[in-house]
RNA sequence: GGCGCCGUACCCAAGUGGCUAAGGGAGAGGUCUGCAAAACCUUUAUGCAGCGGUUCGAAUCCGCUCGGCGCCUCCA
């Protein structure tokens, strides 16, 4: 079976083919190139911007998963109307804002558990890159200069449009553009180089004084990168136009060849059934969220969950609902690890390990239905608790199951969570109490048992008695 | 105004032509247990926004209606 994802340009479910010539096994693919549009670098990302880069790594981490190797670029937009505004109102230099959003976001991501990517290329690092392409857009007559910028003439490049199926662009009724307003020939047209203003950032080059245009710098750091035509570009679905739909006239006017095969678009996540976005105030950083007490893990849990091409309604229910699941997770490991039965392997286990690996890769092949996938992976808990409770398991299937597990957390990222020792808890004391408890047991004194619990309780340590022994563990 | 998406149980969410409509959360009953928890078992949609139509057969295809959202402008 194939992976087929959707592919925005075509319209279809396309098979992943990293190449563009397909090959008999996975293994003899080159690795599959991909492009995720990073972040512009001001202020705080929000939960909905990673939605989109939690996704990135959901699918890179896919990819591997079924044998594919990766080559991923994502870029750090650190010059643009908006970073060179907060430098200003900040009072810094625009190196030093960016650079403090661009840690603060490398910190968001590791708390994601999202995978560092092969290449974090800058826009400011790459005006040699730009420079190249807008120099040979001049030379072939697709770039015109208007008042020291330079735009790119969107009308001579003939399949404009056919990424976001928009032919001739309609315009809104009850707004009427007056074209004399724009220092362009047609308002489709955009800015490949922009002129300077006083007192702003700009490089001298042989194109003129300047700064890059937004879309320029994707298109210059895939070439960069990857030198020709990549395999899969990702990005949010608000930026199939303009954004992508630029990139593809920069790059194929001035390469002559395809930038990109397969589009991948990612919807938005909403808050209170509207789309979730800065300029509109209704967001959650993901600070927010970490200081009400929220998991990453939960976060991450219900970002993946959510299938990426459909609007996802983002509430702090949903969080409550996702650590409750994660619980399911963690139960498990905990009752996997004490089981100590010595003896012969289940001969049934094998078939349940080799069934969940091929139900949840058919479900995920159907572009990444991982909703579905993770019905499946629930399906094989539960089927892998009813062989606890009938101690059908022993050491070396409490083994086994434990690296399907850690095989299919390749791909989820939260089954295993770090870090379960939390700092503040000391635990020979909680081991302490517990003993005192069972004393207490022992003697009948089930007053003081109950105080122990209680005690434990309001520390945020669960106790649970097993027929073997008490173990604990903290509340999420 | 143009283009597109969505509406499945109390909540979240798969399923897109054919056995009894996945899975998670929450609730109820049960097993186990000094208590509690965990786990397991049972249970909660003759029903898939509404109305028509196509079909032997539709949540699934077509049409209309209602409701919600997105893009067309910086935006993941």
């Amino acid at each position: 079976m194939a992976l087929r994802i959707y592919n925005t340009l075509t319209g279809s479910a396309d098979e992943l083919v990293p190449g563009g010539i397909k090959k008999e096994k996975i293994g003899d693919y080159p690795p599959v190139t991909i492009y995720s549009c990073g972040p512009t670098v001001y202020g705080y990302a929000h939960i909905g911007n990673f939605r989109t880069f939690v996704f990135n790594d959901f699918l890179r981490r896919y990819l591997k998963f079924r044998g594919f190797r990766v080559d991923h670029a994502m870029n750090i937009t650190d010059v643009d109307d908006k970073t060179i505004a907060g430098a200003v109102t900040e009072s810094i230099s625009l190196k030093e804002y960016t650079e403090r959003y661009t840690a603060i976001f490398q910190e968001d991501l590791t708390a994601l558990n999202i995978e560092p990517v092969e290449h974090t290329p800058k826009a400011t690092e790459s005006i040699g890159a730009m420079i190249e392409i807008i120099d040979l857009l001049v030379k072939k007559g697709y770039a015109y200069a208007m008042e020291g910028s330079l735009y790119f003439p969107v009308d001579r490049f003939k399949s404009y449009g056919r990424l976001s199926r928009l032919n001739s662009r309609e315009i809104k009724s009850g707004l009427r553009y007056d074209t004399d307003e724009y220092a362009k020939d047609d308002v489709r047209d955009f800015v490949l180089w922009k002129a300077p203003k006083e007192n702003e950032i700009y490089w001298d080059t042989p194109v003129g004084k300047g700064r890059p245009g937004w879309h320029i710098e994707c298109s210059a750091m895939i070439r960069k990168i990857f030198k020709t035509t990549i395999d899969i570009h990702t990005g949010g679905v608000d930026l199939i136009f303009p954004h992508h739909e630029n990139e593809i006239a920069q790059s194929e006017a001035a390469y002559g060849e395809q930038f990109v095969r397969h589009w991948i678009h990612v919807e938005h996540l909403l808050v209170n059934g509207s789309k979730m976005s800065k300029s509109l105030g209704n967001f959650y950083t993901l600070r927010d969220l970490l200081a009400k007490g929220y998991s990453a893990r939960s976060i991450r849990f219900l970002l993946v969950s959510a299938h990426y091409r459909k609007q996802f309604n983002f509430t702090i229910d949903g969080i409550s609902q996702a650590d409750q699941a994660l619980e399911r997770f963690d139960n498990l490991l905990i009752r996997l690890k004490e089981i100590k039965k010595e003896g012969a392997p289940n001969p049934h286990v094998p078939n349940l390990i080799d069934s969940i690996f091929a139900d949840f890769t058919g479900a995920v092949d159907d572009d990444l239905n991982i909703s579905r996938g993770m019905g499946m992976v629930f399906e094989f808990i539960h089927a892998v608790n009813t062989m606890i409770n009938d101690e059908k398991l022993t050491r070396m299937d409490a083994d086994s199951i434990m690296l399907a597990l850690k095989k299919i957390d390749a791909v989820l990222g939260f089954i295993f969570s770090e870090g379960s020792e939390k700092p503040g808890i000391d635990a020979a004391w909680v081991e302490s109490m517990i003993a005192e408890r069972l004393a207490a047991r022992n003697s009948k004194d089930y007053g003081r048992a109950d105080a122990i619990r209680r005690i434990l309780l309001e520390k945020g340590i669960i106790l649970e008695d097993t027929r073997e022994d008490t173990r604990w563990k903290i509340r999420n």
